[in-house]
RNA sequence: GGGAGCUUAGCUCAGCUGGUUCAGAGCACCUCGUUUACACCGAGGGGGUCGGGGGUUCGAACCCCUCAGCUCCCA
């Protein structure tokens, strides 16, 4: 049989992907077999796949097909996010791309939009996971904001406001003025950068005289209510007690004393204004100081603002800089480098705003999730994550879950009435009416309650992913939670291990009393080759289908697994899938040798005889070091040793080592075993490359409908026998000795050459007649006398030899093995310094003085080898 | 400002309990080779004072101190 000369892939892996599904491989059921789950980190609904997604994806995939061979019973829930903030973005741009307003619609309409936009764009990203070849159970899909998801959070929201830990509170919260919602502190990010510090001055009530403030955002003097100093400040003594004029403004406002002011920092006086600095707030609190906020939601001023009323803060900040100087009560302006905190969707500058919103109490639900962490109950790999995890941990604060968003999770609390207190919370408008009656005491009609407008964070749903793909939530004993649960893996990217991962455990111990998963791989960013994160604005990220394309799924696959150890950064390059690439075309030559061969009855050939023997205990031993790596996580360590497993040792040494000579035959019991171990080779490389080793399993025998490699059992664990592999690792260096000789000696391999040792312990037995087939020889002898000229081999400890006749160039070959007499020489010297160490021989281990010994023999074995030969050469 | 981590070959990284595989791997590079699965290949080869300095030890890439450079997280 003839296979065609390359593997077409962009037609086979589609079709092997359907045949996958019509046969529902990746489906599961409880069933008496242990459970291996892994939840997908849901992506934007809305997204779109990128080289994150693909490494990421890419690793739940090779850890779960490998777990579906080793015969658990494995189950990979996909799903996607609704993602709120980011999906609302995207829409109200839409929108505005046609005219249209988001103000200008009422919630129901704009959610119309909202959904009619998901379904058109939602699910792109799953279609393009199934290209990747993720073998997800897609009869589990779940969504974010479906019905079972929905209610779930819903369900936990009411839950945790019964239990007192939901509440609602006036609080200074990040504000985000463009997407004019709330963020939570993790969605802040600090930027640093070269900003002004104003000095202003400000009147002294009553006095001729004025103090001097440092301020980098003076368009807040309309809010301002104090001015403060430390108690302790000299310079500041005589201010004590009066008032001063804020400029501008022309308001008065007490001068107080609080040891939160920094004696070093600015002029040591600080304007105080509660409602845009959440430490200027505190100290309005300990002073019971008047809030003015002087903002709107835009970031505009307010009427507070007076004549700036309407104006962007940074162009107040501006315009009030030059009024200020107008009135000489600038003294000077100073660069001053400070950080702010921006968006993380809108990039905006937060402003720090008091508003009404709900939180959520952290401190006492977080603590079981700090332990499990702590304790490895829930693993983190890499662990150096542990140290981050536990400082933000016992830092945590409470969770402002409320978002002045529409799409999303309807905040369930119904108001009937103006007083702080009037509202009740509840899980339908029916429940809430008949509860604000009881609640109020009052005949009150549906038309009296006013649901919150507010919709939940992302992560409010997120957080309980593991739980309510399975229904948990609503129906927490149902078969698939107790079975599924808690999930073994989950494989997300170390920037939301407190967004989202913290938040699962903390919600798996609330209400599954137990940990979500086991452990935790966090992956590292994509980088190009200049280090820099892949992005959409630098253009810098290659379209994943399209490489998909031109490598192959598998050898993008590959590409991306090849540098990609556990917390690292990838630094991606497209020459890395072409290395992938190249290693499937390795693969599918190797299946063009084998199923070019005829087979026939004859006896079994010697050498491909002892050629089984030892690639049997090699892919043994091999398996035990891949057991290790894939124990510990270290999937790209996996991914090297299968890769040499194949290309150095199934393809360079055993399929040369069985080859028949050009169009022989090859007997049937050599070519059974070589089919036998190509299946094994195409098992253990399926969780990498799933496309090619289904191609090439089913070309390597006759199959049935509905059998898949992606089915075979995962190979047992044995213990390889490591005389055998020794005696092997000594006939190879034989062979490459002497590929070494014909190389640098312009020997043709089709000539066939004589070879001598110098004793048999050279030449393993059980490999004779393969180091004659590899080495191509015309006679091996083993008599120890070494006749004539000829050039030397050391292979291991022992000195073999190629006679050369008169051809041979004596002088270079006394000079090469000069050469190397004298690095023995050395080399001794240096053992035997150790050895005359007493120091040295006193205090090292028996087993590392015994090492010492044997180099030492060694050593001089070689040597006393090196003198003979160069005596004969004369 | 507080915390964590990194620095080993041209590149990306292993190196686990200080000694046995202690200086490794893959790629890249160089030389030779189109013999019969594969040039997306084969055979062979070069390349590193393990960031600098100091210390502990019989022995250090590994432990300690110090300096320098880089990265990330938190405020």
């Amino acid at each position: 049989m003839s296979v065609s000369a390359n593997f077409d892939f962009n037609t086979k892996e589609r079709s092997w992907y359907q045949y996958w599904l019509e046969n529902n491989f990746f489906e599961s059921t409880p069933d008496e077999r242990k459970p291996y789950t892994i939840v997908i980190p849901p992506p934007n609904v809305t997204g779109v796949l990128h080289m994150g997604h693909m490494l990421n994806n890419t690793i739940q995939d090779v850890i779960i097909r490998r777990a579906r061979m080793q015969g658990y019973n494995a189950c990979w829930v996909p799903g996607t996010d609704h993602a709120s903030i980011a999906t609302e973005a995207k829409v109200v741009a839409k929108l505005k791309s046609e005219g249209i307003n988001k103000e200008d619609l009422n919630r129901e309409e704009f959610l119309e939009h909202a959904w009619e936009w998901t379904h058109k764009h939602g699910g792109i990203i799953l279609e393009q996971l199934k290209r990747l070849g993720a073998s997800c159970d897609w009869s589990r899909e779940a969504f974010t904001m479906d019905e079972a998801r929905s209610e779930s959070v819903i369900k936990v929201f009411i839950d945790l406001f019964n239990k007192g830990k939901v509440y609602r509170g006036y609080r200074m919260v990040n504000w985000d003025p463009e997407a004019k919602t709330t963020l939570s502190d993790e969605e802040v990010i600090h930027k640093d950068v070269n900003a002004k510090l104003y000095y202003i001055k400000y009147k002294i009530e009553g006095e001729n005289d004025f103090l001097t403030i440092a301020t980098t955002r003076p368009e807040t003097i309309f809010g301002d209510t104090a001015i403060c100093i430390n108690p302790d400040d000299e310079r500041h003594k005589h201010l004590k007690g009066k008032r001063a004029i804020v400029p501008v403004a022309n308001r008065s406002i007490p001068i107080i004393e609080d040891d939160y002011v920094s004696l070093e920092f600015g002029t040591g006086c600080l304007k105080v204004t509660p409602a845009h600095d959440v430490n200027d707030k505190s100290i309005g609190d300990r002073h019971g100081l008047e809030v003015i906020d002087a903002l709107n939601a835009d970031g505009t001023l307010n009427s507070f603002g007076l004549h700036y009323e309407g104006k962007d803060r940074f162009t107040v900040r501006k315009e009030i800089a030059k009024e200020l100087e107008q009135l000489q009560q600038l003294e000077k302006v100073e660069d001053y480098a400070t950080s702010v905190g921006t968006s993380e969707r809108t990039g905006a500058v937060i402003e720090p705003r008091l508003s009404d919103q709900w939180f959520l109490k952290m401190k006492e639900i977080a603590e079981p999730a700090l332990t499990s962490v702590m304790n490895d109950e829930v693993q983190l790999i890499p662990e150096k994550f542990k140290n981050t995890y536990r400082h933000w941990m016992e830092n945590v604060h409470d969770w402002n879950i409320s978002r002045q968003l529409w799409w999303g999770h309807q905040i369930p609390a119904y108001y009937y009435g103006d007083a702080k207190d009037d509202f009740v919370v509840a899980e339908t408008a029916e429940e809430a009416l008949e509860l604000a009656r009881a609640k109020s005491g009052k005949n009150l009609t549906a038309a009296d309650l006013t649901q919150d407008k507010d919709v939940l964070d992302t992560w409010f749903s997120s957080w309980l992913w593991p739980i309510s793909v399975f229904d948990g939530i609503r129906n927490p004993d149902n078969e698939d939670i107790k079975y599924y649960y808690p999930t073994q893996d989950l494989v997300t990217a170390p920037e939301i291990l407190f967004f989202w991962v913290a938040r699962m455990i903390i919600a798996g111990y609330e209400y599954r009393k137990e940990k979500p998963f086991s452990n935790v791989y966090l992956t590292g960013i994509v980088r190009d080759k200049q280090g820099r994160k892949m992005s959409k604005s630098l253009g810098n990220s290659p379209d994943p289908i399209e490489l998909m394309e031109k490598y192959s799924t598998d050898g993008v696959r590959v590409g991306m697994l090849l540098t990609s150890p556990a917390g690292n950064d990838l630094p991606f390059d497209e020459d890395l899938c072409g290395q992938g690439r190249n290693f499937s075309n390795k693969i599918w030559n190797a299946l063009r040798l084998v199923k070019g061969w005829e087979v026939t009855d004859a006896p079994q050939d010697e050498a491909a005889a002892s050629a089984i023997e030892w690639f049997g205990e090699k892919l043994k031993h091999t398996l035990v070091s891949l057991e290790d790596s894939y124990s510990k996580y270290r999937i790209s360590e996996a991914l090297m040793t299968t890769y040499k497993l194949v290309w150095d040792d199934f393809c360079s040494w055993f399929l040369e080592a069985v080859k028949p000579g050009y169009q022989q035959p090859i007997d049937s019991k050599t070519y059974a075993a070589i089919i036998q171990y190509f299946e094994e080779i195409c098992v253990l490389l399926h969780p990498f490359m799933p496309f090619i080793t289904e191609e090439v399993w089913h070309l390597l025998n006759d199959r049935k409908e509905g059998e898949s490699v992606s089915l075979q059992s995962w190979p047992e664990q044995a213990t390889a026998d490591e005389n055998l592999l020794a005696d092997f690792d000594q006939a190879a260096a034989v062979v490459n000795g002497i590929r070494n000789i014909r190389a640098s000696k312009n020997i043709s391999f089709k000539d066939q050459i004589e070879l001598q040792a110098a004793s048999s312990a050279a030449v393993p037995e059980r490999f004779e007649k393969l180091i004659i087939k590899l080495g191509n020889l015309s006679s091996l002898k083993l008599d120890g006398i070494i006749e004539g000229a000829g050039y030397s081999i050391m292979a291991g400890n022992h000195e073999l030899f190629i006679p050369a006749g008169d051809t041979m160039d004596v002088e270079a070959e006394v000079e090469k093995v000069t050469k190397d007499l004298e690095y023995q020489k050395g080399f001794l010297n240096s053992v035997m310094k150790k050895l005359s160490n007493e120091r040295f021989v006193n205090n090292a281990p028996a087993a590392v003085i015994e090492g010492e010994r044997k180099k030492q023999a060694d050593a001089e074995a070689k040597i006393k080898a090196l003198e003979e030969r160069l005596s004969v050469l004369g």
